[in-house]
DNA sequence: ATATAATACATTACGTGTTATATAAATAGA
DNA sequence: TCTATTTATATAACACGTAATGTATTATAT
């Protein structure tokens, strides 16, 4: 087996690790949502998440409570206005100001996913975590180990396999 | 100021922090790079560093070294060519294969870049890295605080000033 | 009042990742 | 040997991030 570059470039490749360990848990945790029927990428539940917890956000707010640049955001917003998720009305004072908020379709769909999806996610990665500790790189391999070693679908599926078994 | 949701969902939306953490070192390397007259993106330098490192290597064999899908490397090599820092023969004995091999131009840039930019790069992270310890949780808030507070840049520059400091 | 600057958002163009699939060469089985 | 499968790479289509720029709208200064 070739060995991993970037792990062994450490401090001067971690840029190209963290993306990757990112797009590695993102692909895992979209096998969940998809799993529950949530019809979202991963990456917009920041959005949505951001509205429910804030109430209605001009574009440039979500965009920083989000982290993501302001073009990204209208992207997103696009697809989730299309969905029936948001909607946003352009009539307070300032008209350049675009306010948007949750639907009430989409305040259901951030409350299932709370329910359903997102509290897996949260116990898998978590349980992922739990072990980390001591210096930032080791944790990182680590990290990557397991997610590579099982996922967090499979995990949340041994989790559900614990469970029944400690309900029997 | 609006808050971080993607810091207050935490191990939620670990996958969009890792991956925005990531960018942002990149992006940050890439201003080093830059300043350096290494004319290509960040993402490039794992497949040059590992073609320095592990000599020829076929496509698949530098996709599985970098930790990159085949076809993303594919693309990385086109423009590596069209610069002329790679180059590949595809005439050894399974002509599926095409093996491919650092350029002198190539191995030039490595050298010139692993004795500037790159050892910039791995002192200004592993500087930042220095003081994390603990839950990884914790580390990356550190890490993005610090990421936030002064660049990769500005630690070189300041790492710079400190060594004509020292001089005097 | 009116020209100028700043702000909020949309659009464009681009980089880079992914999956799915096409193609060519090598290998295996009949 | 001829067909089927596997393997290595290329290509296509798409997701999603960015920076740069356009376009209204609002604020400021003369």
């Amino acid at each position: 087996m070739t060995q991993d570059i970037v792990e062994q470039l450490g401090h001067l490749a971690l840029g190209s690790r963290f993306k990757r360990i990112g797009e590695q848990l993102q692909a895992q945790a979209q096998v969940l949502l998809d799993a529950e029927g949530l019809g979202l990428p991963a990456s917009h539940f920041p959005l949505l998440a951001a509205l429910d917890r804030l109430g209605p956000l001009s574009v440039g707010e979500i965009a920083e409570a989000v982290g993501v640049s302001q073009p990204g955001i209208t992207r997103q917003l696009v697809r989730l206005e299309i969905e029936g998720l948001v909607k946003s009305q352009r009539l307070s004072g300032d008209r350049r100001r675009r306010p948007i908020m949750l639907t009430v379709a989409g305040s259901l769909l951030v409350t299932r996913a709370r329910k359903s999806a997102w509290a897996k996610i949260e116990t898998a990665v978590a349980g992922i975590c739990e072990e980390l500790d001591g210096p930032l790189l080791n944790q990182l391999a680590a990290l990557e180990q397991q997610l590579k070693h099982s996922s967090l679908a499979a995990r949340v599926a041994s989790k559900t396999r614990d469970r029944r078994h400690a309900r029997a």
